[in-house]
DNA sequence: ACAATAACGGATAAAAATATCTTTTATAAT
DNA sequence: ATTATAAAAGATATTTTTATCCGTTATTGT
């Protein structure tokens, strides 16, 4: 698998919490995992790290929820990064603990082009695109 | 992480098991983990997969061991199925059950060409050329 | 002030992945 | 035949990931 669970969740969630922050309505956590069909309180868990990195925000107290302010802003590789670290983009295919041109696995050379696509990928569209196409029921989220 | 620790040690010790069959010789189990830094039970159980799915042969008893008849025909996307399944090249990076282009998820199209790029990857080079570089010192397996 | 709400935080549980240990089976050499 | 060797197979243990539960804290509305 390419991205955790945690993570996976990680990036729906926030998908359609900028989805509901588009029309200035916040989402709570039972609606999220409701929406995206995830455990609710492992979800909360996610949910937490997100906000504690400031990839999103979150009030407590009635009228209360997640939302992202500057979804504009906020690329997937941001949430990659805050719940499954760098690891992706830059570990070793095949578990060496030094991944570098001077100490190459196998195949180093062969996978080094496939990470850097998978950053750019990561880091080319912001949350706000993803949730227009969203919006025009281009894409689902569980 | 891309590969699971099995996978990543199942190709490292393919590669090892391909260098030493280059040479006319077995390699046995602790042999092979010393070589690559890897837990000697937990590698057994791998070649025990690998094994069993022909990618690898084996042979028990005296002057017994781990071999690869054919490098140059294996590829390690073959090894790779063996061990993690296909999953990597065909499941949805966010989670989805159904990934397709009809019911595609906001990563969908970026991914695309990213799975496609790592199946390619893995299925280029055989072991067989793999070794020549290890031969030749250009790679480590530990 | 009080009650209701909703995220936060810590503790616990279940499942999966990783790792180890022991016994069995096949093979080879003597 | 007997013994030694090495992988296969099965059982068990540890660790990590995933998931759940519960009390606390902040906030809102009455
Ligand atoms: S050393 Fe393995 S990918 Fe760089
Ligand atoms: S639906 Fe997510 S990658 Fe295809």
């Amino acid at each position: 698998m390419i991205l955790s669970k945690s993570c996976e969740y990680g990036i729906r969630a926030a998908v359609y919490i900028a989805y509901k922050s588009s029309k200035g309505l916040k989402a709570g956590i039972t609606e999220i995992s409701d929406e995206i069909g995830s455990p609710v309180h492992f979800t909360g868990k996610i949910l937490q790290q997100l906000s504690r990195k400031k990839v999103i925000s979150a009030i407590k107290g009635p009228n209360g929820g997640y939302f992202i302010e500057n979804s504009a802003n906020v690329y997937l590789v941001d949430i990659v990064r805050a719940i499954d670290g760098n690891e992706l983009f830059s570990a070793c295919v095949m578990g060496l603990k030094n991944c570098s041109d001077l100490r190459p696995c196998p195949m180093h050379e062969q996978i080094k082009p496939v990470r850097t696509q998978l950053l750019i990928e990561f880091s080319k569209k912001s949350v706000q695109e993803l949730v227009q196409d969203y919006e025009q029921n281009k894409y689902f989220l569980k």
